[in-house]
DNA sequence: CCGTCTTTTCATATTTTCTTCACAAGTTCA
DNA sequence: TGAACTTGTGAAGAAAATATGAAAAGACGG
């Protein structure tokens, strides 16, 4: 779980739903900010730009919506919905206010996450110019089959795009050099396994001329 | 949001998302036309010219690919792909295919309306001369079929002119030589692919006489 | 039907890329 | 520690892809 430092801003008057959310929110990884009005959330978010906002439709004075159309008008940020009734209305006006998902209470903390989560890939995933992956300092153009970093194109050959690309896409999981051949050539291909240290060792040096690679330590 | 009235083809079996898809597209500006499978989608396409696609990948009979394909065969109107899974296959061969973004389910109305706009506006992008096409020194006029540089005009052929549009319209797009064939005559046409090399070289030595020419590699 | 122009195919020299191999260096585990 | 295994790396031959000239095959107009 190292590395995901996303901050979630939570709004809700009930201390004990907070509570809860905050417990689930930073076992799995998250920092996490309170706010139990409308007011503080707005100064909150303004402030400390939280990478998500988990807001209940019920707060004192100024309504939840209130506040969604009020962060709407001047973040992207994605919001999640609390609300105690599955009622269709308030999910479409949320929906429509710019909310991006919804959660009714009582809520499994399981749930809470979960939904954070998806929200948060689907969000990145939003930034992204479809067919351009990022890993690293390196931005992977899948369409036109190039890799730049700091703007500087990286000469690569076809077979070291397509296995950078393939881990780039896969960030965080491991292959065998198997399963790696496998994907580039197919069931079919018999070969060599190694051939696969050849590829990752050419751009290797290309990117990094004087770092020593280490492959548990890659993308 | 009144006066914006672009048109979006919605391809989908499952009418609970085209409904939603319809509900928030309209109240974001758009006309929306709908179609449950992939012959009605292709019918309505010629027949609309929508100004962007919205696709699901999984159509009863006739698969979202064989769609894409398809349309991008007659057109080169935007398509957003929609999808269940994350499959990099699918999502890979959905871009190779030619769609322009892809957004996987459930989707949030937000999302779905962002990336129509995003990829309208990287669409129309551009000064977006009409039948004006720039790369490098030179200026290719698709409906006068002429190709000039430095105000001389190059002599080409009409395959060439062809191979050399087709190129400049997809600027940092790569294609296999069977892509670009399929582009040119259509998948049926059965020809020697290193046909496309005989063109290029043939308006690369016009235009370049002394210069090397060394391709991009092509998948 | 012929000549001319275009397109496709073919052949080949050249260049680039891929795979394999050998061995050194590092890891793991008893 | 030492044996068994995995990884990092350079080099070299094998394999694949490219550039390019030129010949065959089509198209088209007169």
């Amino acid at each position: 779980m190292a590395g995901m430092n996303e901050v979630i801003l939570v709004i809700d008057d009930e201390p004990k739903i907070v509570k809860q959310a905050r417990d689930y929110l930073e076992r799995s990884g998250y920092r996490v900010l309170e706010a139990g009005d409308g007011k503080t959330a707005l100064a909150q978010a303004r402030h400390e730009r939280p990478d998500l906002i988990v807001l209940d439709l019920n707060l004192p004075q100024m309504d939840g919506l209130d506040v969604c159309r009020a962060l709407r008008k001047e973040s992207d940020v994605p919001i999640i919905m609390l609300t105690a009734r599955v009622d269709e209305t308030d999910r479409l006006i949320g929906l429509e206010l710019g909310a991006d998902d919804y959660i009714t209470k009582p809520f499994s903390p399981r749930e809470l996450v979960a939904r954070v989560r998806a929200v948060l890939r689907r969000v990145r995933g939003g930034v992204h110019q479809p067919g351009l992956v990022r890993a690293g300092d390196l931005e992977i153009d899948l369409q036109g089959h190039r890799v730049t970093r700091a703007g500087e194109v990286v000469d690569l050959t076809r077979s070291e795009f397509n296995l950078l690309a393939l881990l780039a896409q896969h960030p965080g999981q491991t292959f065998t050099r198997e399963q790696l051949l496998d994907r580039l050539h197919g069931v079919a291909y018999d070969g060599y396994d190694r051939s696969v240290d050849a590829h990752v060792k050419n751009w290797w040096t290309v990117l990094y001329p004087r770092q020593r690679y280490r492959s548990q330590s890659v993308l």
